[in-house]
RNA sequence: GGGAGCGUAGCUCAAUUGGCAGAGCAAUGGACUCUUAAUCCAUAGGUUGUGGGUUCGAUUCCCUCCGCUCUCACCA
């Protein structure tokens, strides 16, 4: 424990001081309630209860069952336990709706079958609390699967309300500050992250099958590697040490290659220094895998069964729709160089001009006007003007899934060359939704190329540009035991997530995004 | 970091030109033993994000700060 964590002690005796005055009446006659239940014996913060069924078996045995055929059937008692979502009370009876992790079934509470000084604790209970029901199903004359509560244990109390039931919580500060409360008021937000653990899981067995060990990799690292980002500083206190937060995983994962690890993948959080946007959160979650004896082009071809096989299995269709789109993962993905992409969006672009960097400037500039940018694409080499022509007139159309390939080489400083031609590398994007979603590379594995573009790295920072690699000396070193021929691949596993939910913003797929904290 | 917008009861939202801050849900008390946003009667609940300014008077107009949303830049 860090000894500058001191918190001020909290006041146990009352409600707590964020509360307004409604709140902390509603506290306070909650706890009184609580005492209530303690009285008559039951804990409201007791352990030890195990339910013996969820709300989803039971719905499921007697779905088809008629009012009378269960009536006939008089079923043995069910025993369930839940957050109370739902009061409706008559006075000598109530109907409340109770929701486990499988979730709803009603339950009736009627006086006379529990009894006077029963019905008087349940009369304590309200809408967010803990309780335990036990009896048998029936149907109500509005045909609703019921438990006749014969018993209920009450179990937890809480001392906060609910948000209001018909709009649910809309307040997208409190959404995300408060996950817990919208998670229990918006049932979509639920399915959302189901999916994603459904996506998730997916990918994991797709590899599993595929003889791909899952291993983990420093988070923490005394070197910038691996992507072109700015990290996150820390320190070590014992050994005194300055350490980044990891930005990408890639040369770790390389290692284990030169290893033996012919097949390896990690699926965890990079953290990178940067700007928030409904596309960024600054940790997110990376797949990156690497497999020996493939190329980039092997990987277009696994890519593309594992997302179109995903799709299906997350989202049940190959189509998705996507905001005002539908995405199509059904196989046969377009693929295109990045040179002929731009051709196809830019009139008037011949052979000669992709390779002049004049008069690509000129075209840049047409569409840069503000002066830093401006300024930025005066000292930009080839490939990083091509990148940019790319990036300002290319991306945002690719709607469809669409492999984007031949990156330039001085922008990929990782990936291999391409034989016929080595200003460009055996490199490809994957994009959808006008975002990128995928990047992989047939991997450099000559140590001494490795070492000049890790020079080159060195130069551009000299230049002034922020987000560059260190020179990693001890990757070099593994590369000059032998890498054999690998090709690699990372995946943002927040943006396929989004597009698999039709969410918007990525802070919707990301269960506690950062949010900047509230003064005091 | 730049630009635009937003912030009113626990929640969802009103409040005319600057003129007594309101409703529904939730809560409390009462009636009600088949409800589905249950219904009916009654009660209570507010430092209008913060601090300042203009004004006889500010939720409303102006400024500061805090937070959120969108967007641009950086990036994936």
């Amino acid at each position: 424990m860090d000894d500058n964590n001191n918190k001020p002690p909290v006041d146990k005796s009352g409600p707590e001081a964020d509360l307004g005055s409604k709140e902390q009446e509603i506290y306070q006659q909650r706890l009184d309630k609580a005492a209530k239940w303690r009285d008559s014996g039951f804990n409201p913060y007791g352990n030890g209860y195990r339910p013996q069924h969820t709300a989803a078996e039971i719905v499921a045995k007697h779905a088809d069952q008629s009012a009378e055929e269960l009536e006939k059937a008089a079923t043995a008692p069910y025993d369930v336990a839940g957050r109370i979502v739902a009061m409706r009370s008559f006075g000598k009876a109530a109907f409340i709706k109770l929701r486990d992790r499988t979730g709803e079934i009603q339950a009736h509470m009627k006086k006379d079958a529990l009894g006077d000084a029963a019905y008087e604790v349940f009369k304590q209970c309200d809408v967010g609390d803990f309780l335990a029901v036990t009896g048998p199903i029936f149907r109500t004359k509005t045909n609703e699967l019921s438990l006749s509560a014969t018993k209920f244990t009450p179990l937890t109390k809480s001392l906060r309300p609910m948000p209001e039931k018909w709009h649910g919580l809309t307040d997208v500060e409190i959404r995300y500050r408060q996950r817990y409360l919208d998670l229990v008021s918006n049932p979509d937000v639920k399915q959302v992250f189901l999916r994603r653990n459904k996506l998730v899981r997916f990918i994991r067995n797709f590899l599993d099958t595929r003889d791909f060990i899952e291993v983990e990799t420093p988070m923490m690292h005394p070197l910038v590697s691996g992507a072109a980002a700015r990290p996150f500083r820390t320190h070590h206190n014992a050994l005194d040490i300055d350490l980044y937060m990891r930005i990408a995983p890639e040369l770790y994962l390389k290692r284990l290659v030169v290893g033996g690890f012919e097949r390896v993948y990690e699926v965890n959080r990079n953290f990178r220094n940067e700007g928030v946007s409904t596309r960024h959160n600054p940790e997110f979650t990376m797949l990156e895998f690497y497999q020996a004896y493939a190329t980039y082009e092997d990987l277009m071809d696994l890519t593309e069964q594992m997302i179109s096989e995903a799709a299906v299995a997350v989202t049940g269709d190959s189509k998705v729709k996507y905001g005002e789109h539908v995405l199509d993962f059904g196989k046969g993905w377009k693929r295109i160089s990045m040179v002929e992409a731009i051709r196809e969006a830019v009139s008037g672009l011949s052979d000669k001009d992709m390779a002049d960097p004049d008069r690509l400037r000129h075209e840049l500039l047409k569409t840069s006007h503000a002066e830093a940018e401006r300024r930025a694409v005066e000292t930009m080499n080839h490939g990083e003007l091509v990148g940019a022509l790319f990036e300002h007139h290319v991306e945002s159309t690719l709607i469809h899934p669409t492999f984007v390939t031949h990156f330039p080489t001085s922008m990929s400083p990782l990936a291999r060359r391409n034989d016929a031609n080595p200003e460009v590398t055996d490199r490809f994007e994957l994009y959808a939704a006008g975002r990128e979603i995928a990047n992989a590379f047939s991997e450099l594995n000559d140590p001494l190329d490795q070492k000049g573009r890790f020079l080159a790295q060195l130069d551009a920072k000299q230049r002034g540009q922020q987000e560059t690699m260190d020179y990693d000396e001890d990757y070099i070193r593994a590369l000059e035991h032998g890498m054999p021929p690998t090709a690699g691949e990372g995946i943002g596993i927040d943006r396929l997530a989004m597009l698999f939910t039709d969410a918007q913003s990525i802070r919707d797929v990301i269960l506690f995004p950062l949010l900047k904290p509230l003064a005091k």
